[in-house]
DNA sequence: CGTTTGCTTGAATTCTGTCAAAGCAGGTGG
DNA sequence: CCACCTGCTTTGACAGAATTCAAGCAAACG
């Protein structure tokens, strides 16, 4: 079973307030874990999304598929990040997406009922959600800026800058696909970088 | 001074929660209201984000300028839409970004203080702002998959079908800088999509 | 080992941006 | 009422950027 320390970490970084013994207790006792191995799928095409996963240990990639069967990601996953579809688990709608484990990962779920349910008994709960929305506001401007304005080559120089350990961690295809460029493109990108 | 009760029926929509009457008053009462000339800025780079505006008549562009002075719309908006830099009105920092209204506006102003002690006093207020960022990290899913996924010409058909009045009321040049594409492309893509 | 997976490289093609010019409104002032 | 701006759109020619297709190579894995 996952270890719950690095979430009760999370929630009070995120939301500054301490948590106390029964409220650790309580997250302790509701929430299941769950393991995946790599490459197996924590969310695929048509599910509803059930369940929000915090990662404990290990990454994943979010990803949509186009007609054409390419594949485009959308998200990446490492410790202490939230995975799943977000449209999914507030509508209850059938996802677009997949998620997917790129390592062996820990996980610990939650359902729309039981964050609902924590951020009402739980302050810090409803304070770490305040502060994640915000951040992830924040984070979709820049990205959405980026991708608007910078050319391929910007667009890697500021997640090199930004996200350093996605260069190590992921393939380089797969950093090509977050960039919405080709991976022969990236490659020739790197190349042509190299002082 | 401009109207109030398309606010109230916002929040009301968004909240699914009503709106006593003190409440109404309480908001009244505490919050600006701000006339706009079509050219004229609510917000210049540099400046602190002092207030998010809710529009009760008229358009905005918010955009950003890179190093070549090139322009770049990241969002436009329009009648019951907030506007301004989220992370300059939360974090307090300088703006990377410019909002300008495109038409005359009327505006209702709240400051970060305002919308904390109104959130913590009005559950219709707290459910609003839940509601609104729900919906917001899904429209940045949405539009950051149209943006890596999708090549120029189904990006503006993707547009043309979410938010046709877009068209109708924003210049094809403000259009082309939303989707990140010059206003030539843009003119071509029109020509050779007409069937 | 042999296979798979990911990375690189080349050549041809397609797409997009840039620059320049011209057309086409709507709005203003004379 | 007309002539003239001014802002926006269209078009053409060209250069540059990115994708696609194909091949080869190296490291990782079972």
């Amino acid at each position: 079973m996952a270890d719950f320390n690095p979430l009760f970490d999370y929630i009070e970084r995120k939301s500054k307030v301490t948590l106390p013994e029964d409220e650790r207790n309580l997250i302790l006792n509701k929430l299941k874990t769950k393991k995946l191995r790599k490459r197996q799928f924590f969310l695929q095409e048509g599910d509803v999304c059930k369940y929000m996963g915090f990662i404990v240990k290990g990454a994943t990639r979010m990803f949509a598929v186009d007609e054409k069967g390419h594949e485009h990601i959308l998200h990446f996953g490492l410790e202490e990040w939230w995975v799943g579809d977000y449209e999914s688990f507030y509508l209850l709608t059938p996802s677009k997406y997949y998620v997917e484990a790129l390592e062996d990962a820990d996980l610990i779920l939650i359902t729309n009922e039981q964050l609902q349910e924590l951020a009402r008994t739980t302050k810090a709960v409803a304070a770490m959600l305040d502060s994640l929305n915000q951040g992830a506001t924040i984070a979709n401007n820049k990205r959405m800026r980026a991708a608007i304005s910078l050319t391929a080559e910007e667009r890697y120089e500021d997640l090199a800058k930004t996200y350093p350990h996605f260069l190590q961690r992921f393939p380089q295809n797969m950093i090509a696909s977050y960039l919405g460029i080709s991976p022969e493109t990236l490659s020739r990108i790197r190349k042509a970088a190299v002082k």
